[in-house]
RNA sequence: GGGCCGUUAGCUCAAUAGUAGAGUACUGCAUUGACAUUGCAGGGGUAGUUGGAGCGUAACCAACACGGCCCA
């Protein structure tokens, strides 16, 4: 076996499997309750860097909470993302030259079905790779049969409540997926365009009016030309009619004041049907709304026969030609502007004059942001609630209907006359229609699904099992926390408190969490088409899952992007190394794992010195584990593992260890077994593959009893005493005897000797194993030997250095008098502080008092120095 | 146009107003008994700019500059 290095290829698939055989990501049953619903990654997705941190988040904290006794829940599942999953299955098939249309929508379905049982475990596998401790038996899809009950429930509730309806509106309409999709799936982009200038002549005149367009090709679908009230330059046109060029259609000229006079020459077309801003325009002024575009963007029937059946640029194109050839044609210019591309098929989103289901979102909302404004749920970093607020308070009409196959079906029926039945199944809106018509008729049910986050939106509880079950929703809901990126605080976020408010009159969580972007190095968001996209996946096989893990934690810091550099993993990974080595340290030196149950007796000052280390840095992880500073909580444990414990403990012990103090051998390895074990246990949140690994090497786990999952987290309670002071004046020595020999060019290996004043006399004789050891001191005197020296003041002592080889006394001196100017600067800033009388007078008086001391310390320093040169 | 965030060491970022820190990079040195995925030591900061409140601040306020994001 190579034992000098972690192999962590070698390690996390079996660790994860021993987990799992052991069946550990089950809630264990306690009074205190933690619980989490993962987000729910597409089915079809693979984990990027923006899952891994989401993930490596929530598996920190279940971790933490479990081992601190929260029956602790972590709730996991995918979305069946309708509009992703059906592309996909479709591009399969054509491959396979079938078309969805040809099979039907039963066949089409049971295809999607069968490339879900296929593939949409890849990306809960690689949930797994990365170390994720969900309860899988639990795992939840949205289009499982109870998930789709929910679904069904909230729909049938809300359109009693009248909180869903349908209605015939302008929508965003993906021309290629061929469905209406929500406002929020469009981005708006900023493009380059063009602003063209075209005259609409007068009737019975030889005037034109002129405006400007960079929709050319709407105005075959053009109602009015609108100009402002208050616009003079328009006043003599208002009531006239002005035809159409191409079209030849006459329109008139209306007044209204969404035309800007400083905009384009004030002067705008009016295209009711294929604009959001005309079509309030023509609502208020009863204008003719005519759609000139077919379902994939195509010029229809509406147009001029030459148009029809031509694609929406085409037909742009061929509209400025035929202007420029009759000279209606004023003028382009090149603007920028933004334009709707839809966030799935990449495509320009048309708004669409059709029928569909809409959720009244404004009337959910209110008690969503009420329960976030009384607090009984908090975001983290706060700042994020400001963006909830503006969003809920300027929400809109939600789109939830989409024309796909594969989603949950929207349980409306249609009788002959269009009458709609809404209803839990169709035997239900049988019975309704029944009662209505007083017959039986036929009904129709509408062929279309729902937006994939409507069912997201139930997902706290109904993967819990509302609305049948209720032993978890009493036990696990409202959840603990919700671990997610800023990016969907609208789609998801805001859908799930909009829903639990309504039907389970309870907030889902707690706490929000909202963690930031991932990004290259360079702060660039990783995308595909520019090529820097980092695959987590390639860093665990690299790195391993713990230093990847431990990577993003520790840049999860509030309010900042994460910007991931694959240095920053390398450094992580050679923090499991250390971790592994100092294991097989203490395996070497024999100590003893057996016997770590309870704290060992402890006497000698560097165990109890790194024992209150122990203490201090498991309260601080704490404190900022309950703060969600992820960032500081890893500082934490990295700094007291690698250098309180094994920078300076490990190396203090050796000077026992290598001993015949046999009693003193003991408590040191019985000591260092037991903080090393807690060490395991305070890691494990954030690392637990090595952790793990390092638990079973050293049988921890005896009887496959004591899991380290289950391990408990310490207890203890911090008191710093006299001795870790010792231990903190040793470490101050030893540094700055290393320091100085440095700065004097003398070889670190090179022995010396020193002497001390009396005060210190005891402080060293009790050390004097450590410090000559570590310090490389042959003997100490405790009266100046009157042989050439070297004068080093720590902390107001002064100890005489004696060295073996020849210094340059001049080098000594230089050195003396660089300290000492660095003192008196100090000290001037001091004395300037303390004479300013507002300062004395105002500050708080321990404060002043400080400056006092560091005032009198520094100058004490600085008159030893001046004496040792002297004597120079 | 409205809103949010940021600007601190070469880089990535911390620090709740009381002597500016970490990781990494860099430089020098070391190494025969955990670890070169190592150790020790070192250099490196006019805190974006300007003004204001305050005994005092990188931190508070205002304006500006630059960068990023969200909404319309």
């Amino acid at each position: 076996m190579n034992s000098d290095k972690y192999i962590h290829s070698e390690v996390e698939d079996d660790i994860y499997s021993y987990w799992e055989k052991n069946n550990l990501f089950k809630p264990k049953k306690n009074t205190k309750k933690f619980s989490i619903v993962i987000p729910p990654p597409n089915v079809t997705g693979s984990l990027h860097m923006g899952h891994a941190l989401n993930n490596s988040i929530q598996d920190l904290l279940v971790r933490y909470y479990r081992m601190n006794n929260y029956e602790t829940l972590w709730q996991p599942g995918t979305d069946h993302a309708g509009i992703a999953t059906q592309a996909l299955v479709e591009k399969k098939l054509e491959k396979e030259n079938l078309k969805k249309n040809d099979l039907g929508r039963e066949k089409f379905i049971e295809k999607v079905w069968e490339w879900k049982n296929q593939y949409g475990n890849i990306i809960i596998n690689q949930l797994k790779k990365l170390g994720c401790s969900c309860d899988w038996s639990r795992n939840a899809f949205t289009m499982d049969e109870n998930l789709s009950k929910s679904v069904i429930k909230v729909f049938v509730e809300l359109h009693k409540k009248k909180l869903i309806y349908k209605a015939e509106k302008l929508v965003n309409w993906d021309t290629v997926l061929k469905t209406a999709i929500s406002d929020l799936e469009v981005d708006q982009r900023e493009m380059n365009s063009k602003l063209y200038y075209i005259k609409y002549p007068l009737d019975k005149s030889k005037e034109f009016i002129t405006i400007a367009t960079t929709r050319p090709e709407t105005m075959l679908g053009d109602t009015a030309i609108a100009v402002n009230p208050k616009d003079i330059r328009f006043k003599k046109y208002v009531g006239k009619t002005v035809t159409i060029p191409i079209v030849d259609r006459k329109i008139r000229v209306i007044k209204d004041d969404y035309a800007d006079p400083e905009q384009g020459t004030g002067a705008l077309k009016i295209t009711p049907a294929h604009d959001f801003n005309d079509y309030d325009v023509g609502k208020r002024n009863n204008l003719e709304i005519i759609n000139i575009f077919t379902e994939e963007g195509k010029i229809n029937k509406n147009a001029p026969n030459a148009y029809i059946g031509l694609d929406r640029f085409e037909a742009r194109s061929k509209i400025l030609q035929e202007l420029k050839e009759k000279n209606f044609f004023v003028k382009e210019e090149n603007i920028k502007n933004k334009v709707p591309y839809g966030d799935r098929s990449n495509s320009i989103i048309e708004p669409f004059l059709t029928e569909q289901w809409f959720v009244n979102a404004k009337k959910l909302s209110i008690k969503a942001k009420k329960i976030v404004k009384s607090k009984k749920t908090n975001f983290f970093p706060v700042n994020w609630s400001k963006t909830y607020f503006q969003w809920m308070n300027n929400i809109e009409p939600w789109c939830v209907s989409r024309q796909l196959w594969w989603g949950h079906q929207i349980p409306a029926w249609y009788g002959p006359d269009k009458k709609i039945f809404v209803a839990i199944n169709e035997l239900e809106a049988k019975k309704n229609a029944k009662k209505f018509y007083k017959k039986d008729v036929i009904l129709m049910r509408d062929p279309d699904v729902l937006d994939t986050w409507f069912s997201s939106g139930l997902w706290p509880f109904a993967t819990l099992g509302w609305p049948d079950k209720k032993d978890f929703i009493k036990k696990f809901y409202p959840t603990t926390v919700l671990v997610t990126g800023f990016d969907i605080i609208f789609f998801w976020v805001a859908r799930m408190m909009m829903f639990g408010m309504e039907f389970l009159n309870k907030e889902p969580f707690k706490d929000i969490y909202v963690h930031a972007l991932v990004r290259d190095e360079k702060g660039q968001k990783m995308s595909k088409s520019k090529g820097n996209v980092i695959d987590p996946l390639d860093l665990i096989d690299k790195y391993s899952a713990d230093a990847l893990r431990f990577t993003l934690l520790s840049m999860a810091s509030p309010g900042t992007d994460v910007k991931l550099s694959e240095d920053r993993v390398k450094g992580y990974r050679n923090f499991l190394n250390k971790l592994w080595n100092a294991n097989n340290f203490l395996i070497t030196n024999k100590c003893d794992f057996s016997k770590t149950d309870k704290i060992p007796k402890i006497t000698l000052n560097i165990n109890k010195w790194i024992h209150s280390q122990l203490i201090e840095t498991k309260e601080k992880i704490e404190k900022n584990l309950k703060d969600y500073r992820f960032d500081e909580a890893a500082r934490n444990a990295y700094q007291f593992v690698w250098h309180s414990f094994c920078d300076w403990y490990i190396e203090l012990s050796k000077t026992i260890l290598f001993s015949d103090n046999e009693k003193n051998k003991k408590e040191v390895k019985e000591v260092s077994a037991y903080i090393f074990k807690q060490i395991l246990v305070i890691l494990h949140p954030f690392i637990p593959f090595v952790t793990e690994k390092i638990w079973l090497r050293n049988k921890f786990d005896r009887l496959n009893k004591n899991f380290l999952m289950h391990a408990n987290w310490p207890t203890e309670k911090y008191k710093k005493d006299r001795s870790t002071k010792d231990v903190e004046k040793i470490i101050n020595v030893i540094s700055e005897l290393r320091s100085f020999k440095n700065e004097l060019n003398v070889s670190p290996g090179s022995y010396i000797d020193i002497s001390i004043n009396k005060k210190n006399k005891n402080f060293m004789s009790n050390n004097e194993i450590t410090l000559k050891k570590l310090g490389r001191i042959n003997n100490f005197f405790d009266k100046d030997q009157g042989r050439p020296s070297a004068t080093l003041v720590i902390s107001g002592d002064v100890f005489k250095i004696y060295f073996d080889e020849n210094i340059d006394l001049n080098l000594i001196k230089e050195n003396l008098v660089k300290r000492q100017n660095k003192y008196r600067d100090e000290m001037h800033k001091i004395s300037q502080r303390l004479s300013n009388k507002g300062f004395t007078d105002k500050a708080p008086k321990n404060i002043v008092e400080q400056e006092k001391t560091n005032y009198s310390n520094l100058k004490n320093d600085i008159k030893k120095i001046s004496l040792t040169i002297e004597s120079l």
